[in-house]
Parts: C-alpha cells; sequence; structure tokens
DNA sequence: GTGAAAGCGCTAACAA
DNA sequence: TTGTTAGCGCTTTCAC
C-alpha cells in the first residue's frame, strides 16, 4: 500500500468543521422569514401566492449558498422518514441484484429508499440490523427471515411498523406479511424434470432450517418421488442443521452419495443455486461428467448458472416480480398499518433445462 | 400471484396509526424526568450517580414499553449521523460484496453504518444518490467515481463532506481523496502473462472511460506489448466510448478481431472481469476453445472465475483491503475533514492463471 | 404576502 | 441526585 497527497493547498484558517447551511442562512441572504423559504422549497409558492420576486431572491440565494434541506429535521416534522430497511441474506451471486431491480423500481415511483443491511444467517447480526431499522424510524422493513427472530418481527407488528417477510416465513407461524416464491411448485417441476430425462436415483442436497417455504422443498421432492413410484433412500438425502455461516459441507454429502453399497445416485436436487453450484464445483473436481454420470439441477436460475462452462439446469425464481410485490405491499401497509396480515405468492415453475441435465445417455 | 389472508384477529378499535414510544413516555412511566431517561439510556448513570433504584425504574420502563430512541432526532441534536453513504457501480457478481466485507469490519467497531446506493454508470442516478446522501446529512460519502460529476464532487469538498473516491479518480484531477487499486501494475503482468505463456498476437476489450487508472490499464496492455517488441495493432484493440448501461457490445469487438485479413489474435486482455466472462462467453459460444484457439484474461479475479467451468484466468484485485482501507479514510476524514487530499494506492499483481490462459499447445 | 411561534424527540448545560 | 430549559432544522397554523 503505497500513498501520496496532492500538492493541494488548504486553507489552515478556515473553521476544520464547517456546518451545513440552515434554512435559517438562507433566509437572512434572502432577506426573508424562514418561513418563506420552506414554502418555497417545497414548491407552494404558487398556492400561498407569493410574489414572483420573493420566490426569485429565495431560489437564487439558496442555490448560491447550495443550500441541502436536512432530512433528519423533515423527518422528525412529518414522522416518518421515506426509507425502507431491507434486512438480507447477503450480496452473493446477484440474487439481491435481481431482486432490487424491482424494489427500485417501485421506490423509485413512490419517492422511498431503500436502506440495505444483510445478516448471513446470523441470528445477532439480524436482531442488531432490526433494531437500528427501528431506531432510523425506517418506514417499513423488508425482511428475509432468520429463525429465531419471530418475537422480534411481532415487536414490529406491535409498533405499527409494517414488516414484509420475503421468500419465505416461519414454519408454522400466520401472523406476518410475506411475500413468497411458490417454491413447492417448483420443487416439484425441477424434481420431475430429472424424472422425465431418464434419472431414477434422484439424491437431495438441502439443508435443515425451519421455514415453511423452504421445507415445502424437501416435501415437493418426496411427493415427486413418491408419486413416480421411486424409492428415496435414507442415505441419499443430505438435509443437515444450517451452520453458522450458512455453508453446508457439499463434500460430505457427495462422500455420502458416493459411497454407497447398494449403488449411487444418477441425478442430485439441491434445493437452491447457492447449493447447486458447489456441488456442481465440487462433481466436476471429483472428474464426474455432467450429465452423464450425474445430473444436477438447483433452484433460482442465478444468472451464472447460464454461462457456458457452467449450464446449470434450474427453476427460474421470479425474483423481480417479487421484488416488486414486496415493494408494493409495504407501500399498502405504510397506507395502512393495520392491514390483515397476507402472503402474497408467487407462482413460477419453469424449468431451464441446461448442461447438467440433458436427457441422460444411458436410457 | 396468488395471495390467501391470514385468518387472525386485527383489533379495529385500536388507531390506525401507531407512534415510536418516546423518552417522554419513558419519564412518565419511570416517575422521573425526561433528562433522567436520557442520562440512564446513555450509560452514564454511573458518572451522574444515579440511584440504582432510579435507573431499574427506568430501565424496566424502557424494557417494558419498547423504547427505541429515535436516531433522527439525536442526530439532528449531535450533529452527526453515523452513516456513511456508499455509493457505487451496482450489485453484480459479488464485487461489492467482496468489499463490504472490508468496509463492515472497519464500521462495525467504529460504529458506523453504511448506506448503501448503486449508480450503474449512469450519471443522474449518480447525481442523485449523491445529493441524498448529503440531504441525510451522512458524515461521509464512499463513491464509485461517475464521470462528468467532478463539480459535484468539489461540492462535498466545500460542504466539509468527506469524500472518498474508490477504485478511480478522474482524469487529470488531483484534489480528491481516492483509495485505488495500483491497475497499472496489475494490467501489464496480466498482458505479461499473456506473453509469457507464449501468446504474441495480443488483443485488448476496453472501453473509454476518462478515469486515471482506467486509463492506465490500456498504457499497460501498450507498455507491455511494446517492451515485448510486440507489434499493437489497430484493429485488436476494442475500445469504444462506454454506453449508457455500461455495456459494450462483446460481439462487435469479436466480429472485428476475427475478421481481419491478416490474421487473428491468440489472446484477449479484457480490462475487468465484468468484460472478460461475457467476452469468454461469446468465444465459447462461437466454438472457439480456449485455450487452445484463443487466451483470455481479465482483470479483478471475481469468485466465478475459479468456477470449474469458467476457470477465467484473472488479476487478483484487493477489494477487501480496499474497502479497510477506505473505510479507515473516511473515518480519518470525519476526525478531521480538512486534511489534506491523498490518494492511497494499494498494490497487488498477482495472476491466477486458471484454463482460459495455460501454456499454449501450440509452441 | 409575510412573519412569529409551537412542536417533532433528543441531549447537555445549568439549576435546584 | 434529579429536574428545567434551550436548541438542533424544519414545517405549519395563525395572526398581521
Amino acid at each position: 500500500m503505497r500513498s501520496y497527497f496532492y500538492d493541494v493547498l488548504v486553507d489552515e484558517k478556515k473553521p476544520t468543521f464547517i456546518r451545513p447551511v440552515t434554512g435559517m442562512q438562507v433566509a437572512s441572504a434572502a432577506q426573508v422569514s424562514r418561513a418563506t423559504v420552506s414554502i418555497v422549497m417545497n414548491g407552494q409558492a404558487e398556492a400561498r401566492k407569493l410574489k414572483p420576486e420573493t420566490v426569485r431572491r429565495v431560489l437564487q440565494a439558496a442555490e448560491e449558498l447550495h443550500y441541502v434541506p436536512d432530512q433528519n429535521a423533515l423527518s422528525l416534522h412529518r414522522r416518518h422518514t421515506g426509507v425502507v430497511g431491507l434486512v438480507l441474506l447477503n450480496l452473493k451471486m446477484d440474487w439481491v441484484h435481481l431482486l432490487m431491480q424491482g424494489i427500485t423500481e417501485v421506490f423509485d415511483e413512490s419517492g422511498h429508499t431503500a436502506f440495505l443491511a444483510t445478516h448471513d444467517y446470523n441470528p445477532e447480526r439480524n436482531h442488531r440490523e432490526l433494531k437500528l431499522a427501528l431506531s432510523r424510524r425506517n418506514d417499513a422493513v423488508i425482511a428475509y427471515p432468520v429463525a429465531g427472530s419471530e418475537e422480534l418481527y411481532r415487536r414490529y407488528r406491535k409498533a405499527g411498523v409494517p414488516l414484509v417477510l420475503l421468500e419465505d416465513f416461519p414454519e408454522g407461524s400466520t401472523e406476518f406479511d410475506a411475500v413468497v416464491w411458490d417454491a413447492y411448485a417448483a420443487a416439484r417441476r425441477a424434481v420431475e424434470h430429472l424424472i422425465a430425462t431418464g434419472r431414477r436415483r434422484i439424491a437431495f442436497i438441502g439443508f435443515d432450517w425451519p421455514m415453511h417455504h423452504h421445507n415445502q422443498r424437501y416435501q415437493a421432492y418426496l411427493d415427486a418421488m413418491n408419486e413416480a413410484g421411486l424409492k428415496v433412500r435414507e442415505d441419499w438425502i443430505w438435509n443437515p442443521p444450517l451452520d453458522t455461516n450458512g455453508s453446508t459441507s457439499i463434500d460430505r454429502a457427495l462422500d455420502r452419495f458416493f459411497t454407497g453399497k447398494k449403488g449411487c445416485p444418477d441425478a442430485i436436487f439441491a434445493v437452491n443455486d447457492g447449493l447447486a453450484l458447489p456441488t456442481l464445483a465440487a462433481l466436476e473436481e471429483r472428474g464426474m461428467r455432467l450429465p452423464e454420470d450425474i445430473a444436477l439441477i438447483g433452484m433460482s436460475d442465478l444468472p451464472m448458472d447460464r454461462f457456458p462452462g457452467i449450464g446449470l439446469s434450474s427453476v427460474r425464481e421470479p425474483l423481480y416480480e417479487m421484488g416488486v410485490a414486496a415493494a408494493r405491499r409495504v407501500l399498502q401497509l405504510i397506507e395502512n398499518p393495520r392491514l390483515q396480515p397476507m402472503v402474497i405468492e408467487i407462482s413460477q415453475a419453469e424449468v431451464a433445462s441446461r448442461r447438467t441435465s440433458c436427457q441422460s445417455n444411458r436410457n
């Protein structure tokens, strides 16, 4: 690390801390009262029939002084901030990027701003970010739920701060607003796709996580297998508890799958691409060819899935649509916080069949 | 899209809008004055020698009422918000994810929060986000610079709001704080790597963008070629102006490279992985084999580069270190906004040689 | 048409 | 040891 200073003059006589210019300063520069400045800045000059000359003076003074109204003071007065907290999982692999397109589209329209934070499945960080959003007086929060935070979510309700859970909600709970993907249907389609392309010995990679739609993916796997009359083998299911940093050790899963005495799976269904991608990598590092030796399908259809060298089959998750829906719902809730909680389920079960799950050559 | 309501009782008699509980309410619940609550909440009870009994009452009341102090009011009083605005490029391909690890590590320590926004190379959005940061009274801003926004950056300086440019700074300017990667050295190493592995006909893919270190990458290409006595061919250079959405049309570049009468390049150097990755995809879609038919190297070493099916060679960008440096610099500047502007250059030129640039078979 | 004053929630200097 | 008060920057009646 190298660093160099610019050869620039800095006026040491000026005070070290510069205070932002206030409406009061604009007022005196323009020779009007503080209130007049407010009126002009909020475009109510017409309505209040101010003299154009006055308006001009104010505008000019504001311009010259580079006056920027203080949002904190404004929020204090208005009792709302115009910002919506987003407490999501992480910024990996374009998931949030896709989601944000939907969210910002709606918020740009309504004049809201998103304040983005992440928790990485860590309950403490989740807790902290949620509390911070409260202390910032965010008008609402969109959160990717973390197990064990139900009490906190409930507190949001009680505090009258709209909270929209995104992607999932706690197993068994029926009290929160949520915007979710109909993952059951999607997961089923994924497994059925594997079956349709000739696979019979399908393994499952997921993690144990007490969220409703998350569990639905496992259920869908079970149902699809049963319905096709295929045997579900205990040793082909990898569903360990989520460890602290949110990763499952794919390698141990594969060791288990390919070590059995009674044959190996010919396909793997992973509950999301975050798992499917490392699985693909691990498989290829073991020298297995896809789809000849084994097929693989994930869920979400992240942008990198379609990269030529990857070609991961997946089911498309309607992230843009979910972003739009969540943002819209938040807006409704801000309008009327006591709306009955509701879950908005967005269905999409379009499988993108790529390299990792082409028609098997073996049949 | 389907949605269903929970069958939940909502008490319609309660007022629709719930106001956050204030320190005043805590005070009356605890039978103390407003000031006492403040003192207790800020952990100054010891110092002010409050009766433990009083403290207990206050704490209990606060707990029962779920009192969360209002940050806006606090900021108004303190004259600083504890939040640092981040106006970055976009959330694609884990670049920000990597950077944020460094930034949050420093900010968690210092008690600051990052407010993340993106501009996608769009000057209007950049302008808007920068102004919003000002109106939010962010204590400082870390910005991925956009050409033509110099005036705005200058205004930040004048307003006494610390601004740290990240990754680059406007060509020719010597007035801003910046944390940058020594991209010249890195780019040179990249091209030299191509040369060392036997390539002689090296093409360049970039875009025209009036930023200093960005241009250095082109210069490094030129220098490395010249120094190795290799000819730089005009028609093997793709350096068009950046179009509105920040993408270059890779396909036109390739058409040009592979259409020449006097032979085709045997390698491509792309100024960043955001360009190298689509180039790799386009190349493979044209049926070219890497590295046999052509080699490719990018810059940044994004996580997906090392994916087995991708194996993009790249030079590692010290994003974590840059995040740390930028955050630390911001902290210094907050401490003393009139510090002389300075550029911190972080060097790293470690090439990750992967599939796309293995030793050429042709030599 | 314009200005004075109150109040949003909080802290800190000063009284009591 | 606790309470009173002024003020942070802004908007919005309500008089003038």
